[in-house]
DNA sequence: TCAGATTTTATGTCTATACCTATTTGGGAC
DNA sequence: GTCCCAAATAGGTATAGACATAAAATCTGA
């Protein structure tokens, strides 16, 4: 079976373009990276307390901001944690996994692999929203929404269905959208600027609707991803995608997260 | 249905104790929460040049270095791209969408959620490497590993049935562990600094086996996730945890992935 | 008119210093 | 011993100045 892969890695996935010659890090950077090394390494084991920044100070000849600048950042990363007098520490992995989804736009998807992609609009309609939908949006139930209806399709296959509402109210410039050229997501990518999301990713088993707008068997198990977008607290659009489950994968890179750790108790 | 989330949001998901008095905060702070605002805004749209260092400096009357801070902060999170001389520009989305998922660990989910976990062994046992595994995972196919198979039970109904290899030359401490007590995963956690894992989600339908195990209809979807961990380049464990799909939901959190956009061009 | 050299500009990094603040620690009063 | 206060400590943030560097803008000469 060859598997599509229906999202791809993001940034540190990208084939780095070998560092033949490792071009001059800054001071800064250079602090950053022995640090990263020790922590990653094993060396400083979670909850370790790591030298202070006049230590530091000391091992590279450098002033306190930039010891300072470097243990920040990787604070900010969640690599460590700092505490006023107790000293920094190595934080802990807070989770067995985590990891970093990014979920393409199709059109663009299909270009980076060379493939045929178009889209049909199966339905385009304004409905007022069902109770259903309303609870679970958490909005009142007689908002004014696009409701869009979508097939995606790869090199003459069905890649996904999709079925979104959108908020009239939020995105006036809807009405004017036929989808004809760009399909919803990618439309709304360009017209909409969103600050929040909500994920939520499922399986499930094909109905006989499903199977035959998407071409495979009744009961095939499916998955379903969940997008609800707000922009500045208001809802702006929710979407459902399925793919078939044969032959697609959701792949996410690798992030370490790491949190607090009560340090030397 | 009561869904079940396998996977928590992570930390901006926390329910923020409400700051009914906004804390002080400090002059950076506020500079680029300002600037936040005006890009999640749309104020300034993706492309937009915003002000340079010292227009910023005029602005807030403070110093370059303040106003750097900012600036290079940002730029790390992605939400701008800064250009030497050309100055600095609000990013672009680059996705549809990018979703942090956080997995976390079976005992402390059921503990975090008031709910009675207990895990079984169903398999522990050293073994060669098959080859179609081998081969998947690019190492040489006599390698020793320790096979687990677990499930993991919640509120006394089967939650995930989990398949495992281990790598008894990275992590030699495993082969006088039987799992009894904690169920693999955590052990490793403990056990085991990471630093790479690759992840892969699926849809598929439960065959007899697997449904017998997880007290499933067959043909049932499924959500499969498959996890690889490696650790400075070396191969640590490979496990495939399956969730029946009714009732459960890998949930994300909002993440904005921003990425270059030529600017003024 | 255009290529190449030069200038200008905005960012990148670093230093040295200063003052603030949370927290721990040690000492003194009880 | 126990409680409370004060000192010491480590980080948090800010300033002003300096030099480096990449790239856009401009100038210059053929």
């Amino acid at each position: 079976m060859t598997t599509r892969s229906i999202a791809a890695a993001a940034q540190a996935d990208l084939p780095e373009p070998a560092p033949a010659i490792a071009q001059a890090a800054s001071l800064s950077e250079t602090i950053q990276r022995d640090i990263e090394d020790k922590i990653m390494s094993g060396k400083w084991a979670p909850g370790a307390r790591i030298p202070n920044e006049s230590e530091f100070m000391t091992e590279y000849k450098c002033s306190r901001m930039t010891v300072n600048r470097v243990l920040s950042r990787l604070s900010e990363r969640g690599l460590i944690v700092r505490r006023r007098k107790a000293g920094s520490f190595v934080a802990s992995p807070r989770s067995d996994s985590a990891m970093f989804l990014q979920i393409r736009d199709f059109a663009r998807e299909a270009a980076g692999q060379g493939r045929r992609y178009r889209h049909e609009i199966l339905l385009r309609r304004a409905e007022r929203l069902s109770d259903a939908r309303a609870r679970s949006l958490q909005l009142e139930r007689n908002q004014q929404v696009l409701r869009v209806l979508c097939l995606h399709v790869l090199d003459d296959q069905p890649n996904a269905y999709e079925d979104r509402v959108i908020s009239l109210d939020k995105v006036a410039a809807v009405r004017d959208e036929s989808f004809d050229e760009v399909p919803p997501g990618t439309w709304l990518l360009g017209h909409v600027p969103w600050s929040e999301a909500r994920h939520t990713i499922k399986a499930v088993n094909a109905d006989a609707t499903l199977a035959g707008i998407l071409g495979i068997e009744e009961h095939a198990a499916c998955l379903v991803l969940n997008r609800r977008t707000w922009h500045q607290g208001e809802f702006v659009t929710d979407v459902e995608i399925t793919y078939p489950g044969a032959g697609h994968e959701l792949t996410g890179e690798f992030s370490s997260t790491f949190g607090e750790l009560a340090p030397n108790k």
